[in-house]
DNA sequence: ACAGAACGTGAATACGTATTCACGAAAATG
DNA sequence: CATTTTCGTGAATACGTATTCACGTTCTGT
């Protein structure tokens, strides 16, 4: 691999000139310039972007934080972000949280070692205790898919679009209605609300399942739908959940959308490509992505360090609704 | 953010004193140590990765390059990679090839510029064109996924894996079969040498269908399968065709597996959280991952640049049998 | 034709680290 | 006690780049 002190040498210039050269920023003497072209070309020199990066504060590197990687949805956020971040001649650093505040701390550290010029993270909680070590950081970063009060976020919020997912469920009739989710998601939340300022009585007729091992998980929600007949109205927290759900009716024979309505999150490929097909929340996963990292490039670039107030920008969020809820029979759609 | 010479001065030694101190290679006196110490955790202080890349010539990160972050095969790769990376100290650059050739060329001169320490990838091709960008490589690398004569390679043998479900698919006393797939694939390949050894005429009982277009493929697969009215095994070249074929052949109206048998690949959890469940060939992708990142650092850690064979490491793949390919009764199993 | 501006270029420097070298002091050896 | 070895440490250097500074040359304006 040549470097520009090499090029030098070998053209007769200094190591300046050959730097003005190949990045172009002030003017040198054309002849020079096409010798020193031509020779990086021959040698095929390639810019050694950690010197670049030791030297200016820049290393046009931005880090990814996801809990996990494997769920469409972050992959898909992923892929969103690295297009535009290649687009404006940004690399990607991608960390795993895996869930783990302790692994989502290592991942901190890490990268504020390898001086990443900024970061964009879905932090796996987002209460207080959960993203207090961002506060800590040196570097402009943004919180996506997730709001908290302290820090920049970009997200979709999650307690209207549980709202949502109430109204389209009690259009269709529906009175009975479970969240497969953890107590205390704001997607949960925003459907009780929803269920509320319908009319519905969520004390009797809303019931909240959540466990970490999907065998119990099952049975749960097995025994929760035979303990009474009538029609289900199931909000499932993302499109993984509401896949096993569907998995888990099928098997036992219920029918869906027949006994069932269900709705997941994300809208991710798994809903569209089921059958049936699963009413979903779409999250502009594009836009959001490419907002968030133009405006994140737009702070590391003006170097606007500190002075900024903290920022929230909403995107909104629909439904996309699909045969999981069809209005249909309630004696077993096909 | 505080650096070794700001840490020396608050302490009263010399830098190199103080990256003694800290990377403990040699002795230091104990006092000084812990004064060190005490005074880079009183700073947080945070080692710079980049300027330890430029100078020595480690920069303990590796580059990951996939045609398609989001299907969700390689999303567990990189989750696979990232995972293992991070135990060894490696942190990871993730690239999207988007199936490009050009672009894949563009990711190579990226990933040569940050001086990455190694290479992991699964081009987008293995034939000859596709590949010889790789040979121009400085780094250590090695090729994911795929086979090719002339690259370290870390792979399942497609072939042999298409050869498997051939002899699957006879097993189940079906007698027409279709690839949906590229012309040439290695799974296509071995599928129809393993229909062959099962005495089939491949020229009239083996179709290949592929389209780059959804809908086209679509209507193509939907007016092969009413050109018939016996059973057909199908083989999609991975799971998310798999998910497509499944999809267009339910709103069709054609029972799966009663009609129509089908397999797909790499096992993901599509195939198992699905209903039917899909019948696919398992790539050991976490085994794989492990091995060639253990490896690939092993390289790089014994500074052997250059004087090694081509090896090619070859993991067993094996067929998960599910409900899509069960031997069923003809007449359209629910 | 002369003062000053504009231009092209090289020397020097900084970025933060690891490493080599040399030097003095202390410890071990005879 | 003399001599060698070991140990702890600082000075110097290298890694590859971008930038600042200064210097000399050519161009502009009166």
């Amino acid at each position: 691999m040549i470097t520009m002190k090499e090029l030098a040498a070998l053209t007769g210039v200094s190591q300046p000139t050959v730097s003005r050269v190949l990045n172009g920023n002030t003017s040198v003497n054309p002849e020079v310039a096409k010798k020193v072209w031509d020779c990086a070309r021959e040698h095929n020199y390639q810019p050694n972007m950690i010197a670049r990066g030791l030297n200016g504060s820049q290393t046009c590197l931005l880090a990814v934080m996801v809990p996990n990687i494997a769920n469409p949805f972050f992959a898909d956020v992923i892929k969103a972000i690295e297009g535009t971040a290649e687009k404006a001649g940004y690399s990607i650093l991608t960390f795993n949280s895996d869930y783990s505040l302790q692994k989502e701390e290592k991942c901190l550290r890490l990268l504020q070692q390898y001086r990443v010029d900024g970061l964009i993270a879905a932090p796996s909680r987002d209460d207080e205790e959960g993203t207090r070590h961002f506060g800590e950081l040196t570097i402009p970063w943004r919180i996506l898919t997730r709001c908290s009060d302290r820090m920049d976020s970009v997200y979709v919020s999650h307690e209207k679009a549980g709202a949502m997912v109430a109204a389209h469920l009690l259009q269709r009739g529906i009175q009975r209605f479970l969240f497969v989710g953890k107590e205390g998601d704001d997607k949960g939340l925003g459907f009780e609300r929803g269920l509320r300022t319908g009319g519905v009585d969520t004390e009797r007729q809303l019931t909240v399942i959540w466990e970490e091992d999907r065998e119990r998980l099952s049975s749960r929600i097995a025994a929760y739908m035979s303990s009474f007949s009538d029609r289900a109205g199931i909000f499932a927290s993302n499109d993984m959940e509401a896949l096993l759900v569907l998995n888990i009716l099928q098997r036992v024979g219920i029918p869906v959308p027949g006994r069932a309505a269900l709705v997941g999150f994300d809208n991710t490929f798994i809903s569209s490509q089921i059958q049936p097909g699963i009413t979903s929340v779409n999250q502009p996963v594009e836009e959001m992505c490419r907002f968030v990292v133009e405006d994140l490039i737009r702070q590391i670039q003006k170097k606007e360090k500190k002075p900024h107030a903290v920022r929230h920008t909403e995107f909104a969020a629909n439904l996309v609704v699909r045969a999981s809820t069809d209005t249909g029979s309630c004696s077993g759609g096909k």
